[in-house]
DNA sequence: TAAGTATTCAATAGATTACTTGAATATGTG
DNA sequence: CACATATTCAAGTAATCTATTGAATACTTA
């Protein structure tokens, strides 16, 4: 192997990878696998793809070792492969937030929208755990809630949430919070409280973001 | 901007940022970029390819703010936007060395082939700096050096190396190092010094892994 | 101003990718 | 066993990407 072998080995192996993560779709999938495992047809549902489309991205996605699948009676359940990965995605994402000016756009034009400007970080969110006078609601479906959440976190998912708005405490401050900052589901919530007159504030990211940051903090204990 | 655009926009927008680093070419390009800023001409020789493809895989990155250039006489300098995506990229390249096993396994035959598998860390390398009996060689260009370099390390560039050996020390341990983990100068210094019966080894990184640790060191103090 | 060099642009062909459609497979249920 | 459901496979088309070629542009220097 001469040097030139090498490089072309290690660049195409690093590009490959790259390739299954450069897609739309394929980064949607990510978003909703970050939550915990899900069968083909729950993304499906998640998602604006038809079911071969779907499948065929995850066969990409677990062609470079993304996600992983195990099979329940005539069920496929697809997760994400590992904790590492979910690191890489957190920091692209990131970067993606901070340095592409478009997405930056975006993101301001939907908060303003929405009405969720005034997000809260998971840094201000640890400083306001322990006060009683604020409540943490996780608006994503129940079975996401099932696979994992924020500690103190009530459940609360937004397609229930206007049935269920007499059972909320108007003298506390509500914070809710969805799969991430890619999505919207809190961003509904916030507006349809604050229009109600609650005290609302969203998120800015979700509990995969928060499970990773568990992660780093139990390690470095 | 309802729900689905919003979504679509942040995924394709993310996504064509991941286009622009999923080639080959390009993460080789980058990677010689994040030594310090460089002409095209520069860029041709130091790669594979030729001058306008080059030249077009440039436009690619610019466009999504991943390089940026200055135009000096008749010559166009490249060099990367910031060192947010330095940080991005050695996150991707560091996930895949890790985590891709088909580069591990190239990873690792490179380095067997060459002796140069007991490679030293930057944390290693940081506890044995202080040693005299350790000579910390930059085999980089000369130019690339000048534009930073570790701090302690002489330039002694791969191609002037076989001339320059009665220069060397036999008594001391060298350290090699180069652009990175995908940089194979260092591999060569190696094995030639080894062959010579110096005491040598590489290190793992490169200069802009140095230079990044220096960054996140120098912020939180 | 003419000639030379560095870089970019434009056009092309071949390869790859994305999505759709319809069929095939596999598992579970009546 | 027949039928329903979940998933994957295979084929086809449109779109995109890559590298090459040759020309165009821009700047420098003689």
């Amino acid at each position: 192997m001469d040097k030139r072998e090498f490089k072309d080995a290690m660049y195409s192996g690093l590009a490959k990878m790259l390739k299954a993560l450069a897609n739309p779709a394929r980064l949607e999938l990510i978003d909703l696998l970050a939550q915990g495992e899900k069968s083909v047809e729950g993304l499906v549902e998640a998602s604006k793809l038809t079911v071969a489309n779907t499948s065929q991205h995850l066969q990409v996605l677990k062609n470079n070792n993304i996600v992983k699948s195990r099979k329940e009676k005539q069920y496929v359940f697809y997760s994400l492969s590992n904790n590492e990965f979910l690191d890489l995605y957190h920091h692209i994402s990131r970067y993606g937030l901070s340095e592409i000016a478009e997405l930056e756009r975006t993101l301001v034009q939907q908060r303003t929208q929405h009405h969720s400007c005034n997000a809260v970080s998971l840094d201000e969110l640890e400083l306001m755990m322990d006060d009683d006078n604020v409540l943490l609601m996780d608006v994503r479906p129940a079975v996401e809630f099932g696979f994992g959440h924020i500690t103190g976190a009530i459940s609360l998912p937004a397609d229930e949430l206007k049935s269920q708005l007499c059972k909320l405490p108007r003298d506390k401050e509500i914070i809710a919070y969805c799969r991430g900052p890619f999505c919207a589901l809190s961003d509904d919530a916030v507006e349809l409280l604050s229009s109600k007159g609650f005290k609302v504030r969203r998120l800015d990211e979700g509990y995969p973001e928060w499970k990773l940051k568990q992660l780093e903090t139990t390690k470095t204990e």
